[in-house]
DNA sequence: TGTTAACCCATGATATCCCATATATATGTA
DNA sequence: TACATATATATGGGATATCATGGGTTAACA
């Protein structure tokens, strides 16, 4: 799983290191790492090849002209495969360092299955959002029921 | 898996540089490029020799005088197998061009199993559509199958 | 004989590779 | 605990290869 934060710097190449663990993760798996644009923020989510066949597996079993289908195709098109230099970093596309705002730095947060890449300050923001959101309404309840875990990965 | 979005120029011979990442994808399958009009689109649509077949397969399960297989034939009648220049060029069909009303730009967008090829200002609208159907319905929730979800909970 | 595809080589921009160094984490020792 | 050493990770920069593109020359063919 892709777990913990780290704040990696972006080099003026717009190379930037993938957190070791994360790196380790894939090369057990022997998976590809597919960077794309976040359909929900404005972050780069990163994530394995095997999972994005699975998004690409759908778009077969759509309706080409549906709403999804739209969404699932550009969702590809925003999508890059990456490669390693010998010192575990990749080089950023421009296009996904101008859609999340990256400067000099990169926040990246592991959430399982996938890990997004946010500027410093829209990690902030996106920090002291679920903060308040905690105080406000308590911990979440009911997390490991199916029903929520299912809910879940339709959202995803 | 043919991944991401590049803007390549056409020349005044019809050459065009293909994607270099689409070009590995074929080379380690080992597969020809096959170039079509799309059926839904204004565009043309590449895919390997072997999803082809696939669909060329198709046509023999279904009823020979069908629309289907009307459909498909007239798809396979106006598809060109691709030759490769030293530069990772193709010459792209006249009747292409036209069809997709290409002038000196095209647009590569890659969808996984396939790829679009678009003149920029078809790209445009469809990109347009995409961000606004995201915009108004929110990203799509029943993207993968629920027998694989269940699947992988089961597996977790 | 004229048209067009196939082949060849050139070039600027950029990615890739390689090696060096800095920083961080872990390990060992007093 | 304090400090030293070792190992892993992160970062910097220069040399080299690759990519997208342009243009010319030969080969195929009607």
């Amino acid at each position: 799983m892709f777990l913990s934060t780290s704040h990696n710097k972006i080099d003026l190449k717009c190379r930037v290191s993938i957190p070791a663990s994360y790196r380790l993760k894939l090369e057990k798996e022997g998976e590809q790492l597919i960077l794309f644009k976040s359909l929900r923020f404005k972050c780069i989510e990163g994530t394995t090849s095997n999972r994005m066949q699975r998004y690409i597996d759908a778009i077969d079993e759509l309706d080409a002209l549906s709403d999804e289908a739209f969404i699932l195709r550009m969702m590809m098109a925003d999508s890059f495969e990456m490669k390693f230099d010998s010192g575990g970093r990749v080089i950023i596309p421009e296009t996904l360092i101008n859609f999340a705002q990256l400067n000099d730095k990169a926040v990246f947060m592991g959430i399982g299955e996938s890990f997004y890449i946010w500027s410093p300050s829209e990690y902030q923001n996106q920090y002291n959002h679920s903060q308040k959101v905690l105080k406000e309404k308590g911990p979440p309840k009911l997390i490991l029921s199916k029903k929520k875990i299912l809910k879940d990965i339709h959202n995803d």
